[in-house]
DNA sequence: AGTTTGTACAACCAAATGGTTGCTTTATTT
DNA sequence: AAATAAAGCAACCATTTGGTTGTACAAACT
């Protein structure tokens, strides 16, 4: 098993991705993402430092508040793949097409 | 922790990931599938019964073969989370507007 | 100054994950 | 009928994951 931690990996955990909406509505401190998650706070800690680790989360220091904000740019690489396997999906048809050409 | 078997955790293994792209190609069986890749067949076929689970792969048995193919339809779910993500980003200005339009 | 608040650090834990090897079963070739 | 090919089953393993609790520390009120 080789180290991934990656943004298919940050979203896969429901919490993570319940946190990322949250913070889609505005930046927070952790003290303020905690709030409706039935977890501790160090398992939300956790989270954040996931998130922050593959960009979809920035953190900026303020006074002994850690402020949370999201960022969507690296969730890009997450509909970009989605999209590629639906174009790909959509060339079969195409290339058996160009085969069928070739044969004549 | 609970069981979560959703597209989310399904596509978050890069190994998954180059099965469902492969087979976005066209349909094949295991024996095609491990092709190219590193691991075993266990592993593989491992990986086909989580994509299986959840929808993302259909296996037809054809004799003593295993025809996978892919579906894309539940990829949806995700480029819908991704999409829903960035709406709820983009309308926090909205909101701070409405708020100063109803503080005059 | 003392208390409260927001967070960090560390150790620990059970379950899940991704992988392996060995053996069996079922079709298909030869 | 024998050999081969495709896949299934089961046990096992190390690492990762998502979570916990306890302690410590600095900033901000009272």
């Amino acid at each position: 098993m080789i180290q991934r931690r990656d943004v298919f990996q940050a979203i896969s955990d429901p919490t993570r991705r319940m946190i990322i909406q949250k913070l889609s509505r505005g930046p927070q401190n952790l003290a303020g993402i905690i709030e409706d998650f039935g977890v501790s706070r160090q398992a939300i800690a956790k989270h954040i430092k996931i998130l922050n680790e593959c960009g979809v989360v920035s953190i900026t220091p303020k006074g002994r508040e850690q402020v949370c904000e999201v960022r969507m740019a690296p969730l890009d690489e997450v509909s970009n793949w989605v999209a590629e396997s639906r174009t790909i999906w959509g060339q079969r048809f195409q290339q058996l097409g160009k085969f069928l050409d070739d044969e004549k």
